[in-house]
DNA sequence: AGCACGCCGACT
DNA sequence: GTCGGCGTGCTC
């Protein structure tokens, strides 16, 4: 009978496809084939062995030697789109990192990058010294630690140190392998002592190792073992004087992790092939992989490939154990090529940055690199968390209250989240990096849950900076003016934060009072002086500002309301004509010349949106004016308080560092609210207190679980309808008559499940799309059961409507 | 996602 | 008469 396994393939589609595997070709889960699809070829995933098919099935054309994916890793990709319910193809695609190409399979050829892993160079604090030991004291299985800590406090400095020391204990020493014996076998303590088949030769030969070697290993927890003889089923080994015995090699092969074999520059001996084919063909297949020192020759390699899985070894790639990989999340693209700076002055290893900016080349070397186990460093964004990683050892989180991890568009998941579940499914630790934690976070600190490590003091002692709160009642106050002044001339830098893009929020008539909106949209057309457009910030939509008004005719009617970025320029050069300004928002194309004029002291005046509170350090800075702090509090969302705070905290944070303590002058129209007070009072604390207790109150998350379904279609009624006729079959589905043997169960789901709406969506007609939503709440543990109706029911909703729906879980926008 | 098939309008 | 629009459906 011949096997058939299925191929899960990067479509947009929630199956799997099964294939039959002929004779001559070898296949387990995980590698990577191509197979033909319609009249098309694909490369695929080999998800899971196959049952029987009613159909004739088609077979693998070919395997690619590339090594094969984890197991964990299918794991996790099964997770995700379970929980975000997210069809399986779709993290085919991401697993593959869009490298993987029918037409470019020659094109995966791996340049090897050989670096030497170096210390740190830089000097950390007391402070920070105990942070980063007390992260490192507990490497080796889950835990989520928070990393809290002002900007300027280290943060990444600890972090960078606590990789240094990770990647260090992994990495193998060339120049420590001892020279005289054939092979050695080193294993971590702790785990159960298991050694390769390979090491029979040991038992004669004595192992000569230098006491330094031996010491450099200790120092690392490995222990070394020798054999002293060896049967297929069982084994002996000495080591301090004690002898262990290994009763049957392959029973307990599940167990056996984090031991390594080295093999010398002398050839494998030939009795190898004899005694143990069989055994390390099993190694292979539990993911064991020989170190291969430098230095070994071609003929070597081919020696060993013999015993064991053949093709394995084809590609010109050596698997290379012996790595640990730390994953760095960040929220944004332009954030990682700053890191990757940073991380190269201070520790030098194998760095491979991943985000959706890299020309296919480099994508193509990243990956090959990441997947093969040399990359050690990944620096990259929310897709990073589904790279094939060979040995990843831990994850960092950097500024985990960033909503950019959640991506909302295509496959909508939270990259936050999903990383802390990765990092649960490996058993391996995950920091998360933020001076304005999550809520969640710091429920979970709370609970006990998370490890809490605080850094307290900011770098060169620099203060927190003394923060006004003034009335805004002008777009720029006499305080704000005064300050701008003030610090101009004492040759520092000035920092206005306003978060609206253009010149004005709106165009309105002053006789008609109509107000110009998007054609595509429900939305004001933002204008953009520079431009000189109306623009819609959804989606794009653009059209000259009109002579008259197009509703009652009226000429020169039209009066711009609002403020945005480039009028408050406009505003400063009125004010100070002198002023050299920069102006910073996510229209403009490169930042970097802009950020790099404010670093030289070519501008004294920095205006900027969002992108300006995040990451970027200016020494002269000394004075940040919030132009208008209610901004985002606008929109009726559950997480603008909190979004707000860490917003405004972000921002002020970036005025007075060094040996400058810096200002910061709030305007607002709420002085008294919460958020402004805490701001003010640097009470940080005390906000996330009565911001807790307020969701614990209303039960919303992290006390609940929150779904938003967004239906949208072109016919508003057709759209409405569907909305209505999914909202009415969840409530059948949760709460309806079932048999009394399981009614105990559906009364319970009553309680569990609440249903709100359908009600049009707050920006109603988008991209010209009726939009309607619906929100769950879920008070109950598990949402899969939902979950599995809302994907059924848009299956079959979907085969005769113009209707689409998105599932939202964990909604972080609302609109 | 692609890429077919299929069923109706403006053209040599 | 046909070229071509994109609505629907399938791919092991």
């Amino acid at each position: 009978m011949t096997k058939t396994v299925d191929v899960l393939l990067p479509l947009p589609i929630d199956q799997l496809f099964s294939y039959a595997v002929e004779e001559d070709t070898e296949v387990s889960i995980g590698d990577y084939v191509v197979v033909p699809f319609g009249r098309k070829r694909l490369i695929g995933i080999v998800w899971k062995y196959s049952g029987k098919s009613d159909r004739e099935l088609k077979c693998i054309e070919q395997k690619i030697e590339l090594p094969s994916i984890r197991p964990k890793l299918i794991e996790f990709a099964e997770w995700v789109a379970q929980y975000n319910v997210i069809p399986i193809g779709m993290l085919a695609k991401v697993i593959m990192g869009g490298v993987l190409k029918v037409n470019q399979i020659d094109k995966l050829v791996f340049t090897k990058q050989k670096q030497e892993i170096s210390e740190i160079d830089c000097q950390l604090s007391p402070e920070q010294q105990a942070a980063r030991n007390k992260i490192i004291s507990n490497l080796n299985e889950y835990s989520v630690t928070l990393l809290d800590g002002e900007t300027g406090s280290g943060k990444t400095e600890v972090y960078l140190s606590v990789i240094a020391q990770l990647i260090k204990n992994y990495s193998i020493y060339e120049h420590c392998l001892p020279k005289r014996c054939h092979s050695i076998l080193w294993c971590h303590s702790g785990t159960p002592f298991f050694c390769h088949p390979s090491a029979p030769t040991l038992g004669s030969s004595k192992i000569d190792c230098k006491q330094h070697t031996i010491q450099h290993f200790q120092s690392k927890n490995w222990i070394p073992v020798s054999t002293t003889c060896m049967t297929p089923f069982a084994m002996q080994f000495t080591f301090k004087n004690k002898r262990y015995v290994i009763p049957a090699f392959n029973t307990q092969l599940d167990e056996c992790y984090n031991i390594r074999v080295i093999f010398t520059k002398k050839p494998v001996p030939r009795h190898w092939n004899l005694i143990s084919n069989q055994y390390t063909k099993q190694l292979y297949d539990k993911d064991w992989i020989p170190v291969s020192s430098t230095g070994m020759t071609s003929s070597t390699t081919k020696t060993t490939c013999k015993c064991s899985n053949t093709k394995r070894l084809h590609t010109g790639i050596t698997p290379e154990e012996g790595n640990a990989q730390v994953l760095i999340l960040l929220p944004e693209i332009v954030l990682t090529s700053q890191l990757v700076n940073r991380v190269h002055s201070q520790i030098s290893g194998n760095i491979a940055e991943w985000h959706s900016g890299l020309t296919p080349k480099a994508r193509r070397n990243n990956w090959l690199n990441i997947a093969n186990g040399s990359a050690q460093i990944i620096i990259g964004a929310r897709s990073s968390l589904f790279l094939p990683y060979k040995n990843l050892k831990l994850i960092i989180v950097d500024e985990e209250h960033d909503s950019s991890f959640k991506q909302e568009q295509g496959i909508i998941y939270n990259a936050r989240d999903m990383a802390i579940i990765l990092a649960k499914l490996e058993n391996i630790p995950i920091i998360l990096s933020s001076a304005t934690p999550l809520l969640e976070t710091i429920y979970h600190v709370k609970k006990g849950n998370y490890n809490h490590v605080k850094l307290t003091e900011r770098f060169g002692g620099a203060e927190l900076p003394h923060i006004k709160v003034v009335n805004n009642k002008q777009w720029i106050s006499n305080e704000l003016f005064e300050g701008i002044k003030q610090t101009i001339e004492k040759k520092q830098q000035v920092m206005l934060f306003l978060n609206r893009r253009g010149y004005a929020q709106l165009a309105v008539c002053k006789k008609c009072g109509y107000k110009i909106s998007c054609s595509n949209c429900t939305v004001w057309l933002t204008y953009h002086k520079k431009k000189n457009v109306l623009l819609c910030h959804h989606c794009s939509y653009q059209s000259k500002l009109p002579e008259k008004c197009s509703n009652c005719q009226s000429e020169q009617s039209l009066s711009l309301c609002g403020i945005g970025i480039e009028r408050l320029l406009e505003e400063i050069v009125k004010l100070l004509p002198n002023a050299k300004t920069a102006i910073i928002s996510s229209d403009q194309k490169s930042l970097g010349s802009v950020i790099d004029s404010v670093l030289k002291e070519e501008v004294n005046i920095i205006i900027g949106t969002q992108v300006i509170a995040k990451g970027h350090n200016f020494p002269k800075l000394t004075l940040v004016g919030v132009i208008n702090a209610d901004l985002g509090l606008e929109n009726s969302d559950l997480r603008a308080a909190e979004k707000t705070y860490q917003l405004l905290h972000q921002v002020a944070g970036r005025s007075g560092r060094f040996n400058e303590k810096g200002t910061v002058i709030v305007q607002t129209n709420n002085p008294e609210s919460l958020i402004i007070k805490a701001l003010q009072q640097q009470k940080r604390d005390l906000f996330y207190e009565i911001e807790l207790e307020s969701r614990r109150k209303a039960k919303m998350p992290p006390f609940s679980r929150l779904i938003a379904l967004i239906v949208f279609g072109k016919d508003q009624f057709a759209t409405q309808k569907a909305a209505s006729e999914i909202t009415s079959f969840l409530h059948d589905q949760c709460s309806a008559t079932i048999p009394s043997a399981l009614s105990f169960q559906c009364v319970t789901r009553k309680k569990e499940l609440e249903i709100f709406g359908p009600s049009p969506a707050a920006i109603n007609f988008l991209n010209n799309k009726y939009r309607y939503r619906v929100l769950l709440k879920i008070h109950s543990k598990h949402s899969l059961f939902i979950k599995k109706k809302l994907k059924h029911w848009i299956k079959n909703y979907n085969l005769n409507s113009n209707i689409a729906v998105t599932i939202d879980v964990d909604p972080v926008s609302f609109f």
